[in-house]
DNA sequence: AGCACA
């Protein structure tokens, strides 16, 4: 709503480095109205490419831009906020899609009429922090590529689960996560009986059509994806996936509960934690065991805390390891 | 409401 504000009083002066003209800016849908701007940062600065963004109140739901470096690094921040619940308490889930033009990033605000055009590279990958306001209240956004036709599903993820942010550990510029297949959509789904927390997820209530495929492109690009093996049982078929730890099966767990497949004819899919997890020798078998290697936090051993998840890897450059 | 493979 809220008509299009002020935007020619910050008539975009040509950008001198402009050679950028691709979109590279993502527009997310799905906050909670209580979002804070400052949320919306600190939910992407450590992605890839991140140079600023944006939360703009104006419309009748909060809508994010972020403009990272690249078209391409634009979109697979796209693909890993996609159906994040980014609230669970108030069922928000994020809908994230390219911009239909690029997120201007205002310089100079402040009346620092030398900042001006290396602005961009003041905030570039986080250069925001938690000191007060990087740059002052809304600027003129891009206009959404939809204004307000997304909205969250009803049902979804269950839990936040954020790419967990590797404070302690450099690591080279990550190659993007191939993009996870966004869920047609989410449906309720019982889940009673469920086993305790390991690395392998069992799936089950799957249509009848899915195929391995399929499968493949929804869960391999989840962080912390290890290796999946598909169980054909007359009509109904079950997948088995294994992730680094148990923390990434985890999310999942939470994050893909319901989600309902273009092959789903009844409901969404339901996911639990696997009575025989990857990873366990069968009873009996070994001589050292290690619970403590498949186990959640808590439900036995030392639960994998000492894991790292080498692919969820997010870029720390040297400015933020000093800050965090 | 279905749990294989090491």
């Amino acid at each position: 709503m809220a008509g299009p504000p002020q935007y020619n009083q910050w008539a975009p002066p040509m950008q001198p480095d402009a050679a950028h003209d691709e979109v590279r800016t993502i527009f997310v849908l799905g906050f909670p109205p209580d979002v804070k701007e400052r949320e919306l940062q600190n939910l992407l600065r450590w992605w890839p490419g991140y140079e600023a963004s944006q939360m703009n109140f104006k419309c009748d739901q909060p809508m994010g831009f972020a403009l990272f470096s690249t078209a391409a690094m634009a979109m697979a921040a796209r693909d890993a906020l996609q159906n994040l619940v980014f609230d669970a308490d108030t069922n928000s889930v994020l809908r994230a899609e390219m911009a239909k033009k690029n997120l201007f990033v205002k310089r100079g605000v402040t009346g620092d009429l030398n900042a001006g055009f290396d602005a961009s590279k003041r905030m570039r990958t986080g250069g925001g922090d938690y000191s007060p306001a990087p740059y002052p209240a809304p600027y003129p956004p891009a206009y959404p590529a939809q204004p307000m036709a997304v909205s969250a599903p009803a049902w979804g993820p269950q839990t936040y689960a954020q790419p967990q942010a590797q404070y302690e550990q450099y690591v080279s510029y990550p190659a993007p996560q191939p993009s996870p297949v966004a869920p047609s959509g989410y449906a309720p789904v019982q889940n009673t009986k469920d086993n305790p927390p390991c690395n392998t997820l069992f799936i089950g209530n799957l249509g009848e059509a899915v195929n391995e495929n399929e499968l493949r492109a929804l869960f391999s690009g989840q962080p912390g994806f290890r290796q999946m093996k598909v169980l054909r049982q007359g009509k109904n078929t079950v997948c088995f996936i294994e992730f680094v730890d148990v923390n990434s099966a985890m999310s999942v767990h939470a994050n893909l509960q319901g989600a309902v497949l273009s092959t789903s004819d009844r409901g969404g899919m339901r996911i639990q934690f696997s009575k025989n997890p990857y990873g366990r020798k069968r009873e009996g078998a070994n001589t050292h065991h290690e619970p403590g290697l498949t186990m959640a936090p808590g439900v036995e051993g030392n639960g994998g805390a000492e894991h790292t998840v080498p692919p969820t890897a997010v870029v720390i450059g040297p400015e933020q390891q000093a800050t965090v």
